[in-house]
DNA sequence: GTTGAGCGTT
């Protein structure tokens, strides 16, 4: 499974996000999407973890926690294809 | 500022 985060703040990156994931679990992957025109970020970011209960539980703990002043939307990825 | 890439062809 992997994890959305969306309203990131702009000035989150990659590494931030894997260290807030990490405290939950282990973070097999974590990918901040940026605009591929612009190379700003599109505030929002994509999450892998060691395990589904990891995942249940970084969502958990942190959907609709604030951090770097903005409010966090954590929900389960949906498939990139579609 | 809410769902991932690529851009020499989806």
């Amino acid at each position: 499974m992997t994890i959305y985060v969306g309203n990131l703040s702009y000035d989150a990156t990659q590494n931030d996000i894997q260290e807030v994931f990490s405290e939950y679990g282990t973070v097999k992957k974590a990918h901040l999407s940026t605009d591929r025109e612009t190379g700003r970020p599109r505030g929002f970011a994509f999450i892998d973890m060691g395990s589904d209960a990891e995942e249940e539980k970084a969502i958990a703990e942190l959907d609709g926690a604030e951090w770097m002043g903005r409010t966090l939307k954590v929900n389960k990825a949906r498939p990139r294809e579609n």
